[in-house]
DNA sequence: AACAGTAGGCTAACAGCGTTAGCTTCGCAA
DNA sequence: TTGCGAAGCTAACGCTGTTAGCCTACTGTT
């Protein structure tokens, strides 16, 4: 398993409004992520975060490390649950690493996207915790380089779909599995 | 080869500010690309830029339809230069394929990131364009999964380095390579 | 008990954003 | 000559993130 890394500290108060701007990005969206938005939801006005956040890039920190946070727990946990079955599809570590991180991106959607769209400001990030997040897929692919192939194909497969890019009617399963098929098949 | 389909007629005055917002974008970045700084690189003011597009999403559609017809260009290209060889790799028209992509899209990062990245109104672009760009994808693999996801590496492999998401010194040819091989052994 | 400091609100305001309304000015065609 | 459309302009609106400065209430100290 191989302990999380701690989320960097927040006050009480900056762990509630975090929570809210959460709930605001994932029922609304990040473009209705804005600072005032977030401020009514908490019954407040926009220029009191200020005392709990510097600005706002420090807010979708903390909620990028909750999605870095949540997303290495679910693959975490997809490694250990079928390491003795060895799966069902012949894909063995790799295939199960790889229907965590779709299912886990799919569920939170927005979460997803502010996670891992655009630069990344790892000054704000708690250290080791991205690649905390991503040592299952180094653990399933058993070598760096395959493991980040890994990674790109994973992440390349959501966010296409999750931006609507694939053709409509396309049979994504098919096109997992055969990626999963291709990975799995140079896994020594 | 296959013609390309035609982009979206432009008025030539439309042609010239989707020019300038072309140089604008890949000199100083897509936060910089706004309406007023576009109108200054022309001499004229912001307003008057809608004469010519209805809106920002507009003028960003022109670039995308550039974006998406040169990277068409550049792997239809590819997919001709290598089809005699046969590759020096091994991998053939599939490491052909993701070289050219890579070296596409390094080459004008930001309008790659622009074409590629966010949902895409479909409506504003001209019909078939971006089918015609994918296409390059399926005549390598073959076969329209594992076409998709190849498309899928390439692009996760591609704006992961545009966000600088890998860790420092990872040897990314190495990774690249290692994708390729993987997605050619399952070539039929 | 009086005081100082701090945490956490507030209003007003600024610059920059996309965008609209309404006006003017120029060149061409009937 | 008249009319009209193309293409510019200014002023303004509502939105954004953010700052400055003020006020209130609690907390701990003397």
């Amino acid at each position: 398993m191989s302990g999380r890394p701690e989320l960097s500290p927040l006050t009480p108060r900056a762990a509630q409004i975090a929570s809210a701007a959460r709930e605001l990005l994932e029922e609304e969206g990040r473009d209705a992520l804005t600072m005032r938005a977030l401020a009514d939801r908490l019954g407040i006005r926009a220029p009191s975060l200020y005392k709990h956040f510097p600005d706002k890039a420090a807010v979708e920190a903390a909620l990028i490390e909750q999605g870095l946070a949540e997303m290495g727990a679910v693959l975490h946990a997809a490694l250990e649950g079928t390491a003795p079955s060895e799966a069902a599809d012949g894909t063995g570590a790799i295939g199960a690493v790889l229907r965590a991180y779709r299912a886990a991106a799919l569920a939170r959607p927005r979460l997803y996207r502010l996670t891992t769209s655009g630069p990344l400001a790892r000054e704000r990030l708690a250290p080791g915790l991205e690649e905390w997040s991503g040592t299952p897929f180094f653990l399933a692919a058993g070598e760096p380089y395959l493991a980040q192939a890994l990674w790109s194909f994973a992440h390349g497969m959501v966010i296409l779909e999750l931006d609507g890019r694939y053709p409509d009617g396309s049979d994504l399963d098919r096109t997992w599995a055969e990626g999963a098929r291709a990975f799995a098949a140079r896994r020594t």
